[in-house]
DNA sequence: CATTAATGATACCTTTAGGTGTTATTTAAA
DNA sequence: TTTAAATAACACCTAAAGGTATCATTAATG
């Protein structure tokens, strides 16, 4: 009942990138920020690039960009991007063929709490990430990183 | 973004005892109305009885039989009793340490949907399961079961 | 008191998510 | 045209969740 490792990764990839969102990344300029095993952020950033919300650009000063405009990329793209499909049960039990002529007592408290968490994913673009501040999150979590 | 299989199996065992939570039930008869592998469904009753959720009877006639009144019994205490801990991130972003000297675009949103989750999990109790019909979600599972 | 039908304990197997290592390719620039 | 600095591709390793197998223990009952 939480995000995967690689949908928080893909989450914090992003927020970091709309700092600049005009500026080129290296792996290494996201590695050095962001609490991501070097290796498996490379990984993530080749998904991210095919999944069309960044370009990479190959060969020497080359890196990642963001590719949209910020307000065009939700965060439930970038959830999808990577694969995850949030709340993706229907059934709050996990049921595939609840026939459900008399529904159960989790049916509809289950069923808005999904609807609430789509909404929020699906209208929460990067512009309102971006505007949110000087990310002091990051920044405190890159320190951790370099003590290390 | 899911409970896991476990705490689905959990929740689906104890909503399945609830029809008649006085009786002593077989890991077997569990079984035959529920679409949970047996061998894991004995692991997980034996998880249940140890955490005080259900009662187990051994030897010949035994059995498990729900040990509390079913308004004693939330959703959430099922949920923690196979070591599931909902929504435990309390960062989005899964952050541990994030000093939100200014808190992001996604803290209060975030927070508020992990409070939902806790709320209706802990407001749910297994009378109100019971209570919410013949569960004929089951009955529809349990014959999937049996053309297998 | 042996049998039988149930749960308990423990160890092992399989699949998947997360993470690592190595080599190939691309491209700017010396 | 060679080198260096970047991404791309692919294979592999590890840890955790899910699932299986075997044997031990308990207790009712003929
Ligand atoms: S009625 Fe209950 S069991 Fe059926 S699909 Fe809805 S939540 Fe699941
Ligand atoms: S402010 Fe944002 S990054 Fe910091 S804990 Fe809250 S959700 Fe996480």
């Amino acid at each position: 009942m939480n995000f995967s490792k690689t949908t928080e990764y893909a989450l914090r990839i992003l927020s970091f990138m709309v700092i600049d969102e005009k500026r080129l990344y290296t792996a290494k300029d996201i590695f050095e920020s962001l609490n991501i095993p070097f290796r498996y952020l490379r990984k993530l950033l080749i998904i991210l690039s095919k999944s069309e919300l960044i370009d990479s650009i190959q060969g020497k000063n080359g890196g990642y960009r963001i590719s949209k405009n910020l307000n065009d990329i939700s965060l439930m793209d970038i959830v999808r991007a990577v694969g995850e499909d949030p709340i993706s049960n229907h059934c709050f039990f996990g049921f595939d063929n609840c026939a459900f002529e008399k529904k159960c007592a989790m049916h509809e408290k289950w069923d808005s709490v999904r609807k609430t968490i789509t909404t929020v994913l699906s209208n929460t673009t990067l512009d309102e990430i971006k505007a949110s501040g000087p990310h002091s999150f990051i920044s405190n979590n890159s320190v951790l990183i370099k003590n290390v």
